[in-house]
DNA sequence: GGGGTATTTTGTGTATACATTTGGGGAGTG
DNA sequence: CACTCCCCAAATGTATACACAAAATACCCC
């Protein structure tokens, strides 16, 4: 694999995961050999960062890291939700029934599993995923794809400032059947019903399990709090 | 200015221009020569315009300037509509109304001086370009925004494809004039209707107007035809 | 002792040199 | 004559070197 992939796949890991927190200057001499690699195919992960939105220039000297807070999360949101109506109802019509029609009953025993306490987040959100990838196929535009790709990344990124609880997946994998229930059935005004309601209960419960928390992270919280 | 600046400006601006039609190959070595820099800045303009849509790797060997035609105008526009009703949506709750009040009435004034033929095509488009920046500037969303600045791309490359009539100009001025009201007037609903029947009516237009050309452009046709 | 300026140092922007890979062309064979 | 395999050349990926700019530090003057 290239240089500049592995750089870029590693740093975009690190920034996701907050092991390199929201502040953090990324010099491209110090990561450069922190990775063990130049300079010249590090320049490249940077700039493929900074036009995802994740870095942004620093004043002529290197990179940082873009802060990341729930206040985000509205306008993060805002985009989302006209996309993603758009997105399922156009996999409405597009879809094959019966791969939606497996993912709503793979959706309803996730629901069971989490119940019984069997399924782990981390496997909950690779079949939400899964969902994402069939009305991606499903809708076939280019575009709509790149404008969602934008988003998720920092949705995961905002996502773990909050933490989730065990009744929320349940609810969330209810909503999601419905979702791919409503596509399998070739119903978009469902469809698309189902979706707002979903995301909204996702924000709002985004929102909400934050206020327990602290309200945004920075680096000097990291390293002085 | 940076070298890398400049590359990517200029190379920009002839893939728009069409002056770098679809599928013409930029080799590193070739077009650092032609812009008379070096090779690395080079890499990181062509990085820039892949990441944009503008050009794609090509297995290994430089890049090409994707292919353009009308068939992905419907692509385009079913992202286009839900951003643009979710942007002037946004954009009637935060607005100042003088400003689009304002715009308005020279949108009225441009429908007459198109009329009379006195506004060039250009002139239109850059007014137009000043409603978005007033819309972006009030919804201050900045993933709308990127979303929306990629839209905007592609949007003026496949623009070029069809031609535009006097008549067209003239009811996408007052279309555009209604949407400055709405907005002005705080009227959300109003302002998303009037957006979804202005893109409604533009799709249309670019559509029907492309039956009396070509229907794609391609290298092969500058070439050979 | 404080402030301003010069020097040093560090870091980025660019160019060039080297390595690696890929694609094409030519020769050979069925 | 077509197909295949191998070699070479050219282009890309990477590393390093150099130039310039900015920031930090130290020194000098007030």
């Amino acid at each position: 694999m290239r240089a500049s992939d592995i750089a870029y796949r590693s740093l975009r890991a690190d920034i996701i995961d907050g092991k390199l927190p929201p502040g953090t200057v990324l010099a491209e001499v110090e990561q450069a050999a922190r990775l063990g690699i130049s300079r010249t195919p590090l320049r490249e992960a940077l700039s493929r960062l900074s036009s995802e939105g994740l870095t942004t220039p620093h004043q002529g000297r290197g990179v940082v890291v873009t802060d990341i807070s729930l206040d985000q999360l509205e306008d993060l949101f805002a985009v989302r939700l006209p996309l993603e109506c758009a997105a399922v109802e156009l996999a409405t019509a597009r879809a094959d029934p019966e791969i939606f029609t497996e993912l709503a009953e793979r959706f309803a025993s996730a629901s069971r599993l989490i119940d019984a306490g069997g399924t782990t987040q981390h496997g909950y959100y690779a079949l939400v995923g899964e969902l994402d990838a069939a009305i991606d196929l499903a809708v076939a535009n280019p575009y709509l794809l790149q404008a969602q790709r934008q988003l998720r990344t920092h949705l995961v990124r905002i996502r773990r400032l909050s933490h989730d609880n065990p009744d929320r997946l349940l609810t969330s994998a209810a909503e999601h059947a419905q979702i791919a229930c409503a596509i399998a059935a070739r119903d978009p005004r469902l469809a698309v019903a189902a979706t707002q309601v979903h995301l909204h209960n996702s924000l709002r419960h985004l929102l909400a399990s934050a206020q327990h928390s602290r309200p945004s992270v920075s680096r000097e919280d990291i390293l002085h709090g």
